[in-house]
DNA sequence: AGGATAAAATGACCACGGTCAATACAAAAT
DNA sequence: ATTTTGTATTGACCGTGGTCATTTTATCCT
C-alpha cells in the first residue's frame, strides 16, 4: 500500500481500526470524558507509544470519533425536507443539540475543534461544521424565511445561535429539551421576513 | 476576619495576593499559555499545595485573571456612547476581540466559562459575560437599530455573532482586524431595520 | 536464502496538574 | 502560660498525556 509517497503496512491499518474499534467500545460503556489512552491500549494490546505514532495526541482521537458520530447525525439531518416554520426547524436539529451537549467534554472538545486549528489541517469536526452549515443553508432555502440575506449568511447565523443557546444554558436546564424554547426565540428574529418596524431608518450594509 | 461564617486570616489573604501577582508577573512575560503552576508557587515561595488551597485549580486562576482583563475592557467600553452604524459598533468592540483572540488558549478558556459551570458558580468570565450583555444592549438601544425584537435578544445575537467570527476564523486571518468585516456582514443582517423582501409572508414567532 | 533499508512498535521516561496525611501556625479558651 | 481548636502550609506522591532512543518486523534487493 502507497499514499503519499510513503508506504503503508497492512499491519497499520490493522493497528488502527483496533485502536478505534476499542475506544468506541470503552465510550459506549463509560462515556467519552472517561476515556483514558491507556485503557485504549491495553484493550488493543499494543504499547502506549503506538498510539501516538497513529494520533497526533488524545485530543486528535477524539476529534475523530466525535466527528464521526456528528456525520452520522448530519446523514439522517440532510433527508429532512419541507421545513414549514421555525418550531419545526429547531426540532429537526434536535438530534445533533442532544449529542452535542451530551457531555460537558464532549462540547468543550467540539467548540475547540471546530474551526480550523491550523490552516488547512481541517479536522473531522470542522468538517461536520462546515457541512453542518450547508444543510441549514438547504433547510432555509426551501423554507419560508426571509430573502434579503444570503442563505449562507443566515445558516451561519443559525450555527452561532445554536452554540450559544448551548453553551450559556449548558446546565441551566441540561435536557436538550430546554434548549428549543430559547433557540426558537433567537432564529424567529433571525430568519422571519420582518415586520418593518415604526421609525423607517433606511440604513444599509457597510 | 470572617466571611461567610469563617475565620480568614490576614496571611491568607497576603499568601493569595502573592500568588496572583507573581502569576500575572509570569503572564506578561510569557503569555498564558505559557503559565505554569509549579513557576507560580516557586515565584511566591509556598508549596505546590498551597497553590490549590487558594484555587479550586488551575483554570480557576485563570478565570479570575481572565476575568479581571475583561472587565477592565468593559470599562472602557462602558463609557463609548453614541454609536451611529454597524462600523462604530464593531469598531468599539475591537479590544475587546483582540483580547479575546490574543492567544487560542485564551479563548479556549474563555469559551469554556462563559457559560456557568454549575448552577450558580458563576465565576469572573461569565460574570463579564452577562456584563457584555449589558453594554450591547445599551449602545443598542440608543443607536439606529431595528425596534421590533428586544434590545436584551438583539445583544445576545451580537455576542453570539461575535464568538461564531471568532471561531471560525481564529487562525485565517490571525489579525483581530481580520474579523472585522465578516461582524460587521452578520451584524447588518442582524441590527439593521429590514428591508421587507419581495415575497411578504406574514410569519410570526411561534 | 541472506542481507539492506525503511516502517512500526516498544516501554522506560518526562512534564505537569492535582491530592492528602502530616505539620506548623494563629487565635481563642483556660 | 498552657492547652485547645481550627486554619494555613507543606511536600512526597499519584494519574495521565505525551516523548524518543531502541528494538522488532515487514518489504525490497541481489
Amino acid at each position: 500500500m502507497n499514499i503519499m509517497g510513503r508506504i503503508v503496512q497492512k499491519r497499520t491499518l490493522e493497528t488502527r481500526a483496533r485502536l478505534v474499534a476499542e475506544a468506541e467500545k470503552l465510550i459506549d460503556r463509560n462515556g467519552f470524558e472517561a476515556l483514558r489512552v491507556e485503557d485504549v491500549v491495553r484493550a488493543a494490546g499494543v504499547a502506549k507509544g503506538t498510539f501516538f505514532a497513529h494520533f497526533r495526541d488524545k485530543d486528535a482521537l477524539m476529534d475523530r470519533l466525535i466527528g464521526a458520530r456528528l456525520d452520522t447525525i448530519l446523514d439522517a439531518m440532510d433527508l429532512e425536507t419541507g421545513i414549514r416554520d421555525i418550531r419545526d426547524l429547531v426540532a429537526r436539529m434536535g438530534p445533533m443539540l442532544t449529542f452535542m451537549t451530551c457531555e460537558r467534554y464532549v462540547f468543550d472538545v467540539i467548540l475547540r475543534y471546530s474551526g480550523a486549528a491550523a490552516q488547512e489541517d481541517i479536522g473531522p469536526i470542522a468538517t461536520t461544521f462546515a457541512r453542518q452549515i450547508d444543510v441549514f443553508a438547504s433547510w432555509i432555502e426551501h423554507g419560508p424565511f426571509r430573502r434579503d440575506v444570503p442563505v449562507a449568511i443566515l445558516a451561519e447565523g443559525v450555527q452561532a445561535f445554536a452554540v450559544q443557546v448551548m453553551a450559556l444554558r449548558f446546565c441551566a436546564l441540561h435536557a436538550a429539551q430546554g434548549l428549543h424554547a430559547p433557540l426558537e426565540t433567537y432564529l424567529a428574529a433571525w430568519l422571519l421576513p420582518p415586520q418593518p418596524s415604526a421609525r423607517s431608518s433606511r440604513n444599509t450594509a457597510p
